[in-house]
DNA sequence: ACCTCTTTCTAGCGTTGCTAGGTTTTCTAG
DNA sequence: CTAGAAAACCTAGCAACGCTAGAAAGAGGT
């Protein structure tokens, strides 16, 4: 069993150092500087070798990172969150989710913009998606997790969006986040 | 001259049927559909006349389509709010908007979401981009075209995305537009 | 030490955006 | 009407992309 547990150990690496290189990668440079030869060179190993690990091929690796941020956004909204209440809530969630998409600019998109085999809006969503989802609903007071939520995304998702197009000033983001706590706070409306 | 003409009158016909092919093309099968071989045997001649057209190749002509869609775009917003005010002209908007996005997926895409030369939130910015933006502010009232015009257009263009990319269930759109009419208004803060 | 099975690499396919250089057509001038 | 100039157009090809079949190399068990 040591040898089994060594081949996994070693092939559970790999699995990782792709993802990470990925992610640095794109993060940096967007996601069509994310080439399989490129990949390959960062592991150390010939392009076939990815494709053991992610049969799928790129849009494998890109949904394979889009998983990890969905745990890691759903984590820092909820911190951020804490125990807040009203238009502080809102703007600590905001601010919490516009800075991961500022951060790791590729890893939202691999996200929210790719056409990605994961289920959303549906009653079989997995956890890891659902967990922002209901933050975000927790943080406007919007206990039906409906219309109101989801126009609540929508704004977050757009201004990060656009302000990383180029298409908004990223400086005047603290303003677009005071209308957000005004307009989206539990009882503001 | 007649000659002159006769030659400026085929470029500039030729020059909108690349547009159209590439606008059609996109709009049915995404822009990694657009080809410049598809696009070269669309109007019936080879490769290098493309660029005879569009030095910048597919990413100039993808520009084109965009300012285009500025044009159209804008157009129809200022139609749909005509002289409404309050919650329904919040919401005559922002279904016109959204329509366009749902009719139009790749004119918008190359509109907002590619790295384009044209300057946006600036001084500067040409006013087939500005008209928009500006019937945008009239429709929920924001004299100062700010901070509250900019948090409305980004839930506007969160939610068309977020709808194509399966994140949204499009059949409750109009919950969401009702949303935004209770929540944008004039006075509804 | 041998055989087996997994892992890894070499080499290549088809497609992409884009371009250099030569050929054909069109216009101008004598 | 014809020769030369200029514009228009095509053939052919480059480098890079995602991806894959089949050969070579390595590790494991007996």
């Amino acid at each position: 069993m040591p040898e089994q547990t060594t081949r996994q150990r070693r092939t559970a690496e790999r699995r990782r150092d792709i993802l990470a290189a990925a992610r640095e990668r794109a993060d940096a440079d967007g996601w069509s500087a994310v080439t399989t030869r490129h990949l390959a060179d960062a592991i150390g190993y010939t392009q076939p070798v990815l494709y053991s690990h992610f049969p799928g091929g790129k849009s494998e690796i890109m949904s394979a990172v889009a998983l990890e941020g969905f745990v890691e956004l759903a984590r820092r909204c909820r911190a951020a969150l804490g125990t807040e209440r009203g238009p502080r809530a809102v703007e600590a969630v905001a601010g919490a989710y516009l800075d991961f998409g500022r951060e790791h600019p590729a890893v939202y998109e691999a996200m929210f913009q790719e056409p990605i085999d994961a289920r959303f809006a549906r009653e079989d969503t997995p956890p890891e998606l659902r967990a922002g989802f209901d933050t975000l609903a927790e943080a406007i007071g919007d206990a039906d997790r409906g219309a109101a939520t989801e126009v609540f995304w929508s704004a977050l998702h757009g201004i990060g969006l656009l302000e990383r197009a180029g298409r908004m000033r990223p400086g005047d983001r603290a303003l677009r986040v005071a209308d957000l706590g005004v307009r989206f706070a539990a009882g503001a409306r």
